[in-house]
DNA sequence: GTTGACCTTAGACTCAACTCTAAGGTTTAT
DNA sequence: ATAAACCTTAGAGTTGAGTCTAAGGTCAAC
């Protein structure tokens, strides 16, 4: 039996963090003692741990949540319904790849076109390309 | 002479948007109507579409609050300035980039690890994996 | 028998960039 | 002269996942 400090120290999870997940139903203790003390077992530290790899997998808590439902009941949960929340996520994390691989070739473009020196603004490319609106695939050199 | 609802327009950035940016010191109308109403000169309405710009070029308010500053004032400022500020950004994105790869193959092992089918969740390989807590390089395949 | 470390709760605060609401004033058209 | 369509402000709400505080109760050691 674990008091929250304990399991804390044991999972990484900080005792706040704990309780948040305890409010969001993700983790509960399974006894208390008479004043009120959470107290975990053995069961609830593998929960935890549970939680902590899903969240470091990516996976939102309400994800969470019902991965936490197939684990507690798996007979009647599919491997289909877990495929489907990982592919869900996944989907998310390609999309999110793909939005920030677009911005990270605009800023490419923009670097590569100004000379990054130390003499004023006034010719710098990158200004002129924010000024353009349009410098997706055409950011020129800079000019003088 | 723009109202709000016209800049608006021009820009698709919502009046409450605007306002907003205003807020935050990066537009603001150059005239008012005696009963209070913003007027946004051509001016106002380049600097609004930079900031638009900048804002889908992945930086975020306080960036473009320093872009508008050099560009208010392009002959104390350097491009040096400007590369600094997008170069940041740049690595902020190459970090999230990277993050997000390794959720991508930590996500894709899952997947591929489980057969994604109707039967019940006893024997999951995700289950197990998230239930291991390693499973980075070593998803194995569904234990039937 | 009290200090200090720990625990409890409810609820406020954080971040970023909006987004919306309430309550009211203005303009334009009919 | 009145309704529709616009404008103003201050301020609250949204999202997700915490993070922190206040105000107090409990427990172990010395
Ligand atoms: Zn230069
Ligand atoms: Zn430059
Ligand atoms: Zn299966
Ligand atoms: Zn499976």
């Amino acid at each position: 039996m674990l008091k929250i400090s304990e399991l804390s120290a044991r999972t990484g999870l900080s005792a706040h963090t704990l309780r948040f997940y305890e409010k969001n139903g993700l983790i509960t203790a399974s006894n208390h003692s008479e004043a009120g003390y959470r107290f975990y077992t053995d069961a609830d530290v593998r929960r935890a741990e549970f939680v902590k790899t899903a969240r470091n997998s990516g996976f939102s808590l309400e994800d969470i949540g019902q991965l936490l439902s197939v684990r507690v009941d798996k007979l009647s949960h599919s491997c289909q319904q877990v495929t489907d929340i990982t592919q869900h996520k996944l989907d998310e994390v390609n999309g999110k790849i793909a939005e920030l691989q677009s911005l990270q070739q605009t800023l490419t473009i923009l670097l590569e076109s100004c000379c990054g020196g130390p003499e004023n603004a006034t010719h710098c490319s990158i200004m002129e390309a924010l000024e353009e609106g349009e410098f997706r695939n055409n950011a020129g050199r800079e000019t003088s």
